[in-house]
DNA sequence: ATCATAAATGCAAGCGCTTACATTTGTTGC
DNA sequence: GCAACAAATGTAAGCGCTTGCATTTATGAT
């Protein structure tokens, strides 16, 4: 019976070559301990089979892939995207690969996307926030796969992690919020279960207020899942009281684009009538009118940061060390005086 | 010496279960195979370890990993994203995983993305467009690895696409801008070499053109890697000669948003000055003041019918059928009149 | 030449799983 | 109670690669 030609396998390679599968192997893997003239052989036989090392065969035998796992909320927008960009350009300079796969926020959707990737033989994992179960922790501890937090920043957890203090910027953006005289505040915020952002978001607004001796009832909070549309909704909600917020604070600025697409479309006027702020500064916040006043991430450090820090936990076996990175306020013109300030 | 402790394998699991690894196997790949009670036995030890099966292993043996790969261009931005989320959404529901890896564009990158994705033992391939080295068309045959274009519709090329007809909808569009009484236009198009996207494009710009008989120097075209920053640079350069085009057809929305912008910053009106047009319907497109006249794509469609052929392909071995997608034109109001038109 | 030493290569044992095939156990009809 | 068959389980041979160790070959100092 005719044996099917199939993909050529490294034994082919050695007999072409006239050498052992080791040769080849190290050949490789890790060329200077063989001699010129076989490498030559060697590397001829390759090239004239096609040959390309099967993955699977060589993760189970080395116990290595050169593969980092990352599992995002998300793509279906751009809030992930730039820092992830520069996280897989850093990793690839160092001769690993990236494979990505997204949740849908869903935990247990992000549960079985980590065991893939480990079972995948993933080397390290990037995740994103702290929060989920801890027996997700015990798991990654008991394969001994490292991984790593980003885009939150909160040392003492179960993994170190990378990112900013979502509490303190938002808190910041708050208070110059408040300075400019609003004294009821809309919030838009994603949804919190199983989000740390989200939740530390509204914290850092709760703080503001309350150092500013604000009612609780100042503050009326939506929240929606991220999304254009989302935002809009959410806005309309939150304007259709008796009186309504004369600053609407978003989670991110996708859902502040929503709102200020909402807040144009029944005829209100920004900042005069209605004051709106994100969150991340992604692109859309500078194409939309007018600029969206918004809290800058230094999504690129952070992707480059968390590369180099999984890379040193993956290759010396650290702990891994938290890395805080400073946010910083962008005015743009969403943000102005509440109306009738100031007022005595 | 102490043993370490490590992840524990199908052999804990049949020891602690007290039958063969076959057994467990089976257990977990094909319930119905094994009586109850010993899968109550048996999954009672999965649990107690906290056991995962090895991907490497299991794709090695099995031959089969129920894992689809796809490499786009770039995850930058959000042209790809509502597409992939569509396919990954689809073959999630028939118990395949995606992997995604991005090529930045860069053709050897993409070879080397895919090798891996083929090396880890992925049942199938997603590819972006058909332009890339024959080679690797030789190579996925070699290696039994089927792949579908998406972004395209080429039929008769190696690999089956789905997508639409990239050189129609352009040419559709022009048309529609010819009529408004549009005789000079700048074009800002994407990188052409490696995208047969981005070259039918203009192909359907050229098309209309010549159909209305104009003049070849109507038309002045600048490549420039999609970003918005790109895209102001672009219309800048379109914007500095004597006689400027009176409308800009850009090869996607995230250029044609740069253009806007840019047109803005140096006071233009759109459309009243010139207009601009775009390629994809991204939320950007209605973010954007003025709204941007685009070619509305059917993203999630095509990620959808993708991933049903792709496994189709991948189940049944069939060589892949191509489907044609409509697009549509989407007017909003970033195109108008021809300054001066009509004029008799 | 000769022997110690280093460099290059080969040998073969796994890595953790699936699966054809063999064996054991259970069921059914008479 | 037993043959005949089906269902459940076990056995063991790989899948394609890496790597510790053994062996061969080259190098160089004497």
């Amino acid at each position: 019976m005719p044996k099917l030609r199939s993909a050529p396998t490294l034994n082919d390679v050695a007999k072409m070559a006239g050498v052992s599968t080791a040769t080849v192997s190290r050949c490789l893997n890790d060329p200077e301990r063989v001699v010129d003239s076989t490498r030559t052989r060697v590397m001829s036989a390759v090239e004239a089979l096609g040959y390309t090392p099967n993955f699977a065969a060589r993760i189970m035998a080395a116990k290595r892939s050169f593969t980092i796992g990352a599992i995002i909320p998300t793509m279906d927008n751009a809030i992930f995207a730039r820092g992830l960009q520069a996280f897989q350009e850093e990793i690839h300079k160092r001769g690993y690969t990236l494979l990505v796969s997204s949740s849908a926020y869903k935990p247990e959707v992000e549960k079985e996307q980590i065991k893939t990737l480990v079972a995948r033989g993933a080397d390290g994992l990037l995740l994103i926030g702290h929060d989920r179960d801890d027996r997700i922790y015990d798991y990654l501890d008991r394969q001994k796969v490292p991984a790593l937090v980003a885009w939150s920043f909160m040392p003492g957890k179960r993994c170190p992690s990378i990112g900013f203090d979502n509490r303190m910027a938002m808190h910041a953006l708050t208070q110059q919020v408040l300075a400019l005289g609003h004294t009821r505040a809309g919030v838009v915020s994603g949804i919190t279960v199983g989000n740390d952002r989200a939740r530390l978001r509204i914290e850092g607004i709760r703080d503001a207020f309350r150092q500013q001796g604000l009612q609780k009832d100042a503050l009326s909070i939506v929240e929606t899942p991220y999304g254009i549309e989302n935002g809009a909704e959410a806005f309309k909600e939150l304007m259709s009281v008796k009186h309504p917020p004369t600053v609407v604070l978003c989670g991110n600025d996708v859902l502040a684009v929503g709102a200020t697409r909402q807040a144009l479309n029944v005829g209100m006027r920004i900042p005069q009538d209605v004051s709106i702020t994100g969150f991340d500064d992604l692109e859309l916040a500078q194409i939309v009118q007018p600029g969206l006043t918004t809290v800058h991430v230094p999504h690129r450090e952070m992707g480059r940061k968390a590369a180099i820090e999984l890379i040193d936990m993956i290759e010396n076996g650290t702990p891994g060390q938290s890395h805080r990175l400073e946010t910083q306020i962008v005015q743009r013109n969403s943000l102005g005086q509440a109306s009738g300030f100031p007022q005595r």
